[in-house]
DNA sequence: GTCTATAGTGGGATAGAC
DNA sequence: GTCTATCCCACTATAGAC
């Protein structure tokens, strides 16, 4: 669309590049850390130049969030689709798990990176993240026949699978492929752990819990 | 030890209700976005004031991150004490995550809210938190018979359970109690997934390497 | 030990030329 | 679309009185 009689700098480009930049150094340092100085800097302008694209420093930060977060629907969806509830639980925690490429494990290190400045954009994209899964979450915890305080919480840790795979591979190189197999065996893991304590809830004492520190013991 | 002529304002009492007040604002804010200004405020004293106990604004994170970290020590200690090697990860694991106190719930709540500005840190106590949970990883990865990197990485998913834990509590009023004892079953659980796909792990194939991602093999 | 006052720095943001 | 120049503000940190 440009017209022949274009500069040689192209706009849309600059702005693109721009986002993959600051999604970067927000990764590396935080948001509160990276200045628009910075980014500009490493963009190759100025300060007052990357004002041209973005009229405050937040809508960096906006227009990054803005383009994920559609995963927890379509689970959610899937899910009101299936007939029989109980057993939809696994394969449910697992296609939100599976749902994750490599440019998902690039959000949540972002997100990771800076936990605070998440929830501190309302109204900007980021609860598009948080409140479907948050959704997901509790129409999967309705599976379970008694869900205690603790099951809910285990389910949240089984669909957060990734983000702990993400954590523990934090400064120890290793291949997004490893991170993400990891996530799919504790997703699986932590949902036939929570599923395996229900019917028999508690007959005596748990088959083999190993006593460590004795007094730690909780009601539930 | 204060003479009886001493003043009424009490230095020391300040200084551990500044550290207490400093943690929790950092918590909630994150250690940039929170200045001295307003710790300040909080106390009921000034900026200035703040000065005469803290030197530097990062003065006052070193006094709180030194504090703590003597637990994964601890561990590794009993770990090495230990004759039958196999046998120890599950008891090793938990150990670890029974480790946690409230207090301690505190301080993984910090790193959680400012993951960079703990390894931004060095020789202030950060990596007294780091290191030795990096040791006592890899030395529960020897005890595994063929660690393939996936399997290094679970284990190091089930020693954060706790983090992980508390991340899925994150902004869902959860007890501290609850947060412990999820955290303990995902332990369990994972270290069992780890080791159960060990025995019959890959009856042909290289003796139990799981090839995920040809060449990023490390050394060690 | 706490105060007032202020120096100095760096950040976000705007105006207007090219 | 990018520039230079500039404003304004909040913050860290210091000096010195009480």
């Amino acid at each position: 669309m440009p017209t022949p009689e274009a500069r040689v700098r192209d706009g849309a480009a600059t702005r693109r590049r721009a986002l993959h930049v600051a999604l970067d150094l927000f990764t590396r340092q935080g948001y509160g850390a990276t200045s628009l100085r910075q980014i500009a800097e490493e963009l190759g302008i100025t300060k007052a130049s990357l004002y041209y694209h973005f009229p405050r420093k937040d809508a960096i930060l906006q227009a990054i969030l803005q383009e994920r977060g559609t995963e927890a629907e379509d689970v959610l969806a899937w899910l009101r689709a299936q007939p029989p509830p109980a057993a939809a639980l696994e394969p449910a925690v697992l296609r939100w798990v599976e749902s994750s490429s490599a440019e998902k494990l690039r959000g949540i290190r972002f997100l990771q990176a800076n936990p605070l400045v998440a929830d501190g954009l309302a109204g900007t994209g980021a609860e598009r993240i948080g409140t479907p899964l948050a959704t997901l979450a509790d129409e999967l915890v309705a599976l379970v026949p008694h869900p205690a305080p603790e099951d809910a919480l285990l389910l949240r840790m089984a669909l957060l699978s990734i983000n702990a795979a993400v954590a523990a591979a934090a400064q120890s190189d290793v291949d997004d492929d490893v991170v993400l197999a990891a996530a799919r065996r504790s997703a699986r893991a932590l949902v036939r752990e929570l599923l395996a304590d229900l019917p028999r809830d508690e007959p005596r004492e748990p088959p083999g819990v190993a006593r460590v520190s004795p007094g730690t013991e909780d009601r539930r």
